[in-house]
DNA sequence: ACAAAAGTGTTAGGGTTACACCCATGC
DNA sequence: GCATGGGTGTAACCCTAACACTTTTGT
């Protein structure tokens, strides 16, 4: 029998930073952590890696548990293991963002984990290195949607070019013309116009688009540049 | 005391993609690996992740033992962690591609670590999920570099623009106009150019230039477009 | 009628590409 | 003097950004 003597053991858990859209403003889904230490302080949704799944698949199993959703979108972050980042045990964090449709979640929300929808920019302190997980993935998101047509994803099926819009700006932080970004939308070829109109938001309504899922999955490497003078 | 109870442990590994470039062609750094199992096959340099070292740390240690050198350019890609990648028991491992001027590795060859430098488009096979590894962080070099200064990490300190232009072409597969090429590279603002010629390549002898260290490390965020008609 | 948001067109400028010839030198 | 690779200029095109007014409809 070969084994690789005596190295050390760790835990391995995941974390996953995930975001949504109001329709105003850009959200993060937090939990009341619910083990020791740091009991009851606000955290990442998060869970160990069991001995018979992949960090992907704890991810997803973690993200079904606390939102009831499957098939998110779900992407690798990093690693975060500095050696004392967890004070009880060495353990050793897979951080992931997620994305997912804040209204389908709310057909979940007499949850029983206590998670909890936050501003971006107004949040909670959170335990351990978990600020530094949410700020990287932040970058991360802006870096992956200029370039990516990923933001669908937090929308619902049915949605306005306005929204698309704002949720741009939200996630840029910056402001763009109108005129310039539906053309660009409609450029890209990914948008199929509805019959059906929004009327919640304006007197004069907005048309409803839905992804065209092929050109969805066969484009989505296609470079972009939705935001100008984009700094990242 | 409070602990995280009867949650399982795993051995935790770094694996690095080390890329250089000959003058000529990308290629990868291996080792012959000196454990059980797969013992004598071609490997990624890699190693385990001390108790008391991150795993970034773990890959500057891993590199610096097989390459002597300090200071490389390391980029984590992700972990790698199905339950079985490992055969003797459950091993994760953290992915890195590292960039190296093969050169400055040239004085260490006569290591003690067996390791070989391979045509990226003819090595061997690898143990394990390391070509797999390899692929991913191919992929990821060709993304990265389009959109930021990295390739200049695999030349000397001195080089010419053809031989930049050639290491363009060899990472993205794809022929370059040496007009456009050179424009917009000079455009960058990226170089500085010196008196010297590098005469080895030609008769006309080609201008060396170096990087403007300032600009580098001020536009590393830059986006570049050098690949016209990139498809990743 | 008016308020409030949706939707659309044009133009100027900058950047990208495609393309071909001269230059410097060692032999 | 000729072969070899290095180095440069131009013109057409496309894409981008900047900019303001009209449309629709609920009240």
């Amino acid at each position: 029998m070969i084994a690789y003597s005596s190295q050390p053991h760790y835990l391995l858990a995941v974390d996953c930073i995930v975001f949504g859209f109001d329709g105003e403003h850009l959200k993060i889904l937090l939990v009341k952590r619910g083990l020791e230490p740091e009991i009851n302080k606000w955290s990442l949704i998060g869970g160990f890696v069991g001995a018979n799944e992949s960090p992907d698949d704890a991810a997803n199993r973690v993200l079904k548990k606390n939102t009831g959703l499957e098939g998110i979108y779900l992407e690798q972050l990093q690693i975060y293991g500095e050696p004392n980042r967890d004070p009880i045990e060495r353990t050793l964090s897979v951080g992931y963002f997620a994305l997912i449709d804040i209204h389908k979640y709310q057909a979940q929300i007499n949850d029983d984990y206590h998670a909890e929808w936050f501003l971006i920019n107004d949040r909670p302190k959170l335990i351990f290195d978990h600020d530094q997980m949410v700020s990287d993935a932040r970058k991360k998101l802006r870096y992956k949607a200029a370039l990516h047509p990923i933001l669908f994803e937090m929308l619902p099926k049915k949605f306005t070019i306005p929204q698309l819009q704002i949720l741009f700006e939200e996630v840029n932080d910056t402001k763009i013309d109108t005129r310039n970004f539906s053309r660009k939308i409609g450029s890209t070829g990914l948008l199929i116009k509805l019959a059906e109109k929004d009327k919640s938001g304006s007197k004069k309504g907005a048309f409803y688009f839905k992804v065209d899922k092929k050109k969805y999955n066969a484009n989505f490497q296609a470079f972009l540049n939705l935001i100008p003078n984009l700094k990242l």
